[in-house]
Parts: C-alpha cells; structure tokens; sequence
DNA sequence: TCAAACTTTCAATAATTTTTGAAAGTTTAT
DNA sequence: ATAAACTTTCAAAAATTATTGAAAGTTTGA
C-alpha cells in the first residue's frame, strides 16, 4: 500500500465510522483529511482533494469547528481561510466526548429523571416503567459522569487510567 | 406527568437518541416499549403501540434479536410468537458495547493497523499519516480492549470500576 | 395432506438526509 | 466608494435510508 492508498483508504474508512454513528460523511471525511494533513488546507483544497461541493465544505467545516475539533488559521499576507485540525488524539477524544455529552446524553437523562420520577400508581406497568427508566437513567448518570470526569482531566488521564483497568 | 404521556416520552426520546447514534428510530422504539413492558407482546401488540407495518416490525425485531437483546418466547398452546427484551441494564450495556466492538470498531482497528504500518519514505505528508493514523490506533485499540474486558466481566463490574473512577 | 395462523421477504414507495450551486453576504485593498 | 476575492446561505435536486404491504414461506393441528 502506497502513500495514496493508505491516504484514501483511512479517509474513506473514517468516512464511513462517521455514517455508522450518526455523522455525516463529509463531516468525516474533512476531518479525516485534516487530521492527516501536515498543512493548513484552504477550502479549495478541500473541495478538490474529497471532490464535494463549496456549500458542503462550507456547512461541514463550520460543524466540526462547533465541535471544536477544527480551527481556522489565516496565512498572513493571503486573503483566503485555511483550515487544521485538532491534532492531539487525546484532546479529539476529549472534545467529542464533551460535546456528545452536552448534546444528546444530558438532554436523555434529563427525560429519564423526569419519567421515572412519576408517581407510583401501584399497576404492574407504572412499576415497570419507573423501574426500568429508573435503571436506565443510573447507568447513564454514571456514564456521563466519568465522561465529564475524563473531559476535565489532564490530556493523558485517559491512557493511564484505561491502562490500569486493562491490566 | 401521567402513565401515558411518561410512556409515549420514554419511547420517542429513545427514538431519536437511536437516531443520533446511527440506529434506526423503529429499532430503538421497539426496544424502548418492550423494555417497560411487563409481559411479552406479540407482533401486532407492537405494530398497534407504534402504529408500524408488519414488515417493519418483523425486520426491526430480528435485527435486535441478532444484536442479542431481544429475546422470542412462545406461549404454551399460542400459536404466536411473543418478544421481551433484556431486562438487565448491565447487560443490556455489555451487549451493545460488544456488538459495537465487533462489528464497527474492530474492522475500523484493522485499518488503522494497516494504514498507520506503511513503509515510511520519509516525506512530510507520509510521516503525518503514519504519525496520525498510529495514534488513532493506539486510542482505538486501548478503548476497544477495555470494552471487551467489560464484556467479559461479570455484569456489576462496570459499576464497580465506574464508581472507583469517579469518587 | 390440507388449511389456518402466523412470519418473513422484498420490490415499490415514502421520508429523511445530504449535497449542490448560484445568489447573497462579507472583507479587504485601493 | 468600489471591486475583487473569498465565504455563507438556502432552495432545489439527488442520494440514501426507512417503511409499507402483499406475496411467498413456514409451522401446526386436525
């Protein structure tokens, strides 16, 4: 395998990850492109190496730098943007856990306490409920907790921590 | 907040957090009611509570019988087949972390394994990809082992270690 | 063996999500 | 103030994914 091969075949792979959990594949694909990019990348470049349009380039770059995973950089004495990634991988964790979190787990497990905070009516179907959302809401609770836990950590709280549970 | 209206939230919350994460909002609603439900239901209990076809029904329970939590139980003397789901959070937790391991994340593991073991011919752009894609394994790999260590605990384990990581 | 009761399959359709590209918007240099 | 260089927006189109429903398949009891 060749330069170009592994190149494609990590952007194509990371593309494809992305679709699986619910991320659109251009949003991967750019970033799999930055992440492995030793310079600052204009849009054209962008558009030109994936082969995606500017209106797509566009709206994607701006999701990934929402994510805070993607930052802006201005060359100085040139009017156009380039674009890098994030490149420390523990820092990438830490930031998509973070934002995962804040977006579509909190707002869960906020239902969760809500639903099975119902009153009890002593039928066997409230009882389930609450006792099944009840134990939802606790493994998640704990989840996110030790998320936020590894998000305000130092970078490399990670390795040593899952290097000791491994062992 | 009543039975019904607790319920209906239950299920479309778990819907679309499904969504988000790559997985089919039927899917998630069938796990989601035969979670809370106290007895098993027949197909076209589920197909009335969602108000889905019969295909769908059908197509979205063996993908989560082939996931491994849900389960068919016949009643004796009923010629219909009836679901239930896992009960058990943890388990239903080790399941998920260990199809996910084995279908999305150790295939993405080989790639990385390869991309990042090309031959390095000592140019800038090669360097970064090996560089990059190395880390990304590294990450990948020390995840996706601690998840399988999981799996192969017994069922309070994550509690457990969660609760030493967080206090 | 037949037929009733039930489930699965799959081609067609519908719904959703992504992508495009051109117009509108912005910034900067003169 | 103008225009060139660039970016963003967004309605329309394309692509993808999910859903339907009826036909085919299966199982069971008589």
């Amino acid at each position: 395998m060749n330069y170009t091969e592994a190149k494609d075949k990590f952007i194509s792979t990371w593309g494809a990850l992305g679709t699986l959990w619910g991320i659109n594949k251009a949003m991967a694909q750019i970033h799999a492109l930055l992440w492995i990019s030793p310079e600052p990348l204009s849009m054209e470049d962008i558009m030109e190496e994936l082969q995606i349009s500017r209106g797509n380039t566009s709206m994607n770059l701006r999701q990934l730098m929402d994510w805070g995973i993607v930052f802006k950089e201005s060359k100085p004495g040139e009017r156009k943007e380039y674009f890098v990634s994030e490149k420390d991988v523990q820092e990438l964790a830490r930031q998509v856990a973070k934002e995962r979190s804040r977006r579509e787990i909190k707002p869960v497990i906020k239902v969760l306490r809500e639903v099975s905070g119902i009153e009890d009516d002593g039928t066997k179907k409230t009882d389930e409920l609450i006792k099944q959302t009840k134990a939802l809401y606790e493994l998640a609770d704990s989840a996110d907790t030790m998320m936020n836990k590894v998000v305000n950590q130092e970078s490399n709280w990670i390795t040593k921590t899952l290097m000791k549970l491994i062992k």
